[in-house]
DNA sequence: ATTCTGACGTGGG
DNA sequence: CCCCACGCCAGAA
């Protein structure tokens, strides 16, 4: 089988699996691990289609600044700031505290 | 085939 | 720091 056979989606999730729990990532690093840096959004997008599926740590990315602003998608009022809090991270204000500390890049932790 | 849409990132002011 | 305009491109309609 070959890679280019999996759609672009498909290998959004098998990057966001790999998310460590208690860590982060953002939309454009898990793009630019998948060697196409310029399609941050569409891993939103991803993250948006992830809902049916299971197994998908979707509030485990964020933007670049380290803000929830994929929160609306998660049904409730803040859901996503509680499954990130009931791992430990902090959010004050849609914003991950210490970012740096948590961000989970996968090109520096995955290397390929 | 063609058009539209963003859970984004960047650069400039 | 904030805000805005623009480029981006896979997938849905």
């Amino acid at each position: 089988m070959h890679n280019s056979d999996i759609s672009f989606f498909a290998k959004v999730y098998e990057v966001a699996k790999l998310i460590p729990r208690g860590r982060v990532t953002s939309y454009g690093a898990i793009a630019e691990y998948l060697g196409s840096g310029r399609s941050a959004r569409m891993v939103g997008w991803a993250m948006n289609a992830s809902h049916n599926l299971k197994d998908i740590p979707a509030h485990r990315v964020v933007n670049r600044k380290g803000l929830l602003t994929g929160k609306h998608h998660f049904g409730g009022e803040n859901i996503m700031q509680q499954l990130l809090e009931s791992e430990g991270i902090i959010v004050v204000d849609n914003r991950i505290q210490d970012f740096e500390k948590k961000f989970w890049d996968p090109m520096k932790e995955l290397k390929y």
